[in-house]
RNA sequence: UGCCCGGUGGUGUAACGGUAGCACGAAUGACUCUGGAUCAUUUAGUCUAGGUUCAAAUCCUAGCCGGGCAACCA
């Protein structure tokens, strides 16, 4: 059975596109492709959403199709504008643009319309019952469940009591509105699901114009015919429902939208329930939906990921049923990757060691020059103030250096980046014997990093000049959770118990070369053997810098240190 | 115990009855004014047992393991 698809053949293939792709080329529907994206707005978006934006965007956009985005708002308990304004924002920002903004709100008439045209059939009844009975009556796996007393009322009569409910006569759980399925279906969900339930409470858009409000399952399915969308693809958790998605396609006789399941994004170290990142803002655990610990996407933003980096990330788990665990490495490297070709480097000190060249001159400042991107002769060279007292990172001095540190040690020769080679006579000691301040002598013979002789060292160390140093905050980021999932967490643990309580690390009096003035929010910035950063969105400003560590530097000589401790 | 869906190196995936491939990780080496980047090499896998077939990761059967389902949530 050959693929004739030459045109995507170099395309990311997986199942559904697969299946979307034979049903073009069946001609189903003419051809066309229609998706959807279908959040719910009760919580901001994280990057498992962003798998699902890509596939169902991207579906649209390489087959010539349509994707719509259409809040899923059928509880107005837990809905808000605020949420659908930011889902909004977040897709925007990742890189996508529907073609048709819905609310399933906008269809509540119509689905009130059909949901008559089911009693009419006999297909659907007023249930006045309690939650209690109903449950009671739902059977267990292996049981079948109990036929209702209401369930042989006439359809009259369930028209009557439906839009008394509608009408506002009942009181909250009075009555409920039921499929009329088969209470002994080895399915439970076709155990006669629930369609309408009441609830007096206001919605995000309708207001008070509804007083009843249908659920999911009578809600999603019927969306998605009213709008046409071909192919409704969702995570593995609705693949219970899929029977009753089609049933009610069926039975209300509308277009035969078909639902596909893929399994969701699982990242370690992380959660990724709406529910939990919710507890985890309520509770003050981190600062906000933002907060750059956070997984969602505002907070992945301020922590410096770059869209681009989370659609590579999501062409690289690809889409299956099987339901994964990806290692965040593979986010991070998505991010460092991105990161390399485009952003500049800059020398920025996080916990300063002073160092004084005590054989160059007092007073004098010379201006070197350094290179602004490796990978991208574009971004043009800057110069760096050089002077006599410097500070360089604590890490990259040791007293008793063990043979692989290539870095600063007593009577050791470095390079100082684009500066000077430098040799460490002397480390000076506070009282409590604490390593305050190196004196060091330079070679002028060296000037701009390379040395005449030919003489090679090492190490080559990044290091701010004194004088010119700009005060900042830098605040380093790491692990959400000190587990890789919270599968390992025990029903009878509280999953909070697993938050990394170092996550988050605040360091102030870092040292910045001043070209790191200009630097706007939104913009990526290496610091060169540190990592990526950027400033902080809500924080930063020009008189008090502050900067969000996005992700380290692969680091080698961490690597050894681990294998060896 | 019922129903639905899955099981390919450490991780994520590809192979659509015909050479088990790719990426990440790991290891080694080269190069390097970032212990970054880059380049090269290596590592390691079809859940099990039967069956069909010239040929099975792929089809069939059974088992094992994992996930989901008994909200008036989505």
């Amino acid at each position: 059975m050959p693929h004739n698809h030459p045109e995507s053949a170099e395309r990311p293939r997986d199942f559904i596109r697969e299946i979307v792709a034979a049903d073009v080329a069946a001609g189903l529907h003419g051809g066309r492709v229609h998706t959807r994206f279908p959040p719910e707005p009760n919580g901001y978006l994280h990057i498992g959403h962003a798998k699902s934006i890509c596939l169902n965007f991207g579906i649209a956009r390489e087959f010539g199709g349509k994707c719509n985005l259409r809040f899923d708002d059928t509880n107005p308990a837990t809905e808000e504008t605020e949420y659908v304004d930011a889902i909004q924002d977040d897709i925007r920002w990742l890189g996508f643009e529907w073609d048709e903004l819905h609310f399933a709100s906008d269809y509540f008439d119509q689905l009130y319309e059909w949901a008559c045209v089911l009693i009419n059939k006999g297909l659907a009844y007023v249930d006045s019952q309690t939650l209690e009975e109903i449950r009671s009556q739902r059977g267990t796996l292996t049981e079948p469940g109990r036929e209702s007393p209401h369930r042989n009322r006439s359809p009259g009569e369930n028209l009557d009591l439906f839009q008394r409910m509608k009408a506002g006569e009942f009181p909250d759980g009075a009555h409920v509105l039921r499929a009329k399925i088969d209470m002994a279906s080895a399915h439970l969900i076709m155990r006669d699901p629930v369609m309408y339930r009441i609830r007096h409470a206001p919605h995000h858009r309708t207001g008070d114009k509804w007083c009843i409000y249908p659920m999911y399952d009578f809600t999603h399915g019927q969306s998605d015919a009213i709008e046409k969308v071909t192919h409704s693809i969702c995570t593995l958790e609705f693949e219970n429902h899929h029977p009753l998605y089609d049933w009610f396609i069926e039975n209300l006789e509308i277009f035969p939208s078909q639902q596909y399941e893929f399994a969701r994004l699982n990242l370690t170290y992380t959660v990724m329930s709406k529910r939990k990142l919710l507890e985890l803002v309520r509770e003050n655990r981190v600062t906000g939906w933002d907060d750059p610990r956070m997984p969602t996407l505002c907070g992945l933003r301020r922590r410096g990921y770059t869209p681009e980096a989370i659609r590579n990330l999501c062409a690289q788990v690809g889409v299956t049923k099987f339901n994964s665990l990806t290692d965040m490495v593979v986010l991070e490297n998505a991010l460092r990757n991105d990161l390399n070709k485009r952003a500049e480097r800059r020398m920025a000190v996080l916990r300063p060691l002073k160092v004084v060249i005590t054989n160059y001159p007092d007073g004098e400042t010379e201006q070197l020059e350094a290179i602004n991107n490796p990978e991208d002769e574009s971004a043009g060279k800057r110069s760096v103030p050089f002077s006599k007292v410097l500070y360089i990172e604590r890490d990259d001095f040791m007293e008793d250096p063990p043979k692989k540190f290539f870095r600063l040690g007593p009577g050791r020769e470095v390079r100082l980046r684009y500066a000077y080679f430098i040799t460490c006579q002397e480390a000076i000691k506070d009282d409590s014997g604490e390593i305050v301040e190196l004196h060091c002598t330079y070679d002028p013979a060296t000037r701009g990093g390379d040395a005449p002789d030919g003489r090679k060292v090492k190490g080559t160390l990044h290091w701010v000049s004194a004088e010119h140093a700009l005060d900042a905050e830098v605040r380093l980021y790491d692990h959400l959770l000190k587990v890789e999932s919270l599968g390992d967490v025990g029903e009878d643990e509280d999953w909070k118990d697993a938050l990394n309580p170092n996550s988050l690390e605040t360091l102030t009096g870092c040292k910045l070369e001043p070209s790191l003035a200009d630097v706007q929010p939104g913009t990526s910035i290496q610091f060169e053997r540190l990592g990526y950063f950027t400033p902080d969105s809500v924080d930063h400003t020009a008189d008090k810098p502050v900067f969000n560590r996005s992700v380290t530097l692969k680091d080698a000589w961490a690597k050894i240190q681990k294998k060896q401790g």
